[in-house]
DNA sequence: CTGTAGACTCATGTCGACT
DNA sequence: AAGTCGACATGAGTCTACA
């Protein structure tokens, strides 16, 4: 069975944050995207553009790759 | 210098679909999307949602990873 | 078969406010 | 610090049509 990609995203997103010690607002700073919507896609609600996802990827110091 | 993710996106897009033999239209088909999105897409003029991007890998049959 | 255009609907991404 | 809401402007993705 599939495991909805917003969602895998989403986790993998918070986990990388998690271990770099930073806080959404932190990371949302980082990237240039507003802390509610780091927020909605770390909770798979949202459907990320690539731009927007290889900025937070920047943020996080990992290629895009690393986040699926 | 920073290559624009839509071009490069949309390039190996292209690259993988013509290794395949396969129309703009047929990756259409595969995939669930409108061939004149295809098409803007792989020309880097669109910036595609991970979900269109998995419609996308699975009508190539690779990972969204080999798209980076 | 590819590329582009225009018109359309609905979701992305921003922002202020509240828990 | 994290989660959610509602309003908003912009852009994603569809579709018909033509070169």
């Amino acid at each position: 069975m599939e495991m909805d990609i917003r969602i895998s995203v989403g986790n993998k997103i918070k986990e990388l944050r998690r271990e770099r010690n930073l806080s959404q607002e932190e990371l949302a700073l980082l990237s240039g995207l507003d802390r509610t919507y780091i927020n909605s896609v770390e909770n798979g609600r949202r459907n990320i553009s690539i731009i927007s996802l290889e900025k937070i990827a920047n943020g996080l110091r990992v290629k895009i790759r690393n986040i699926f």
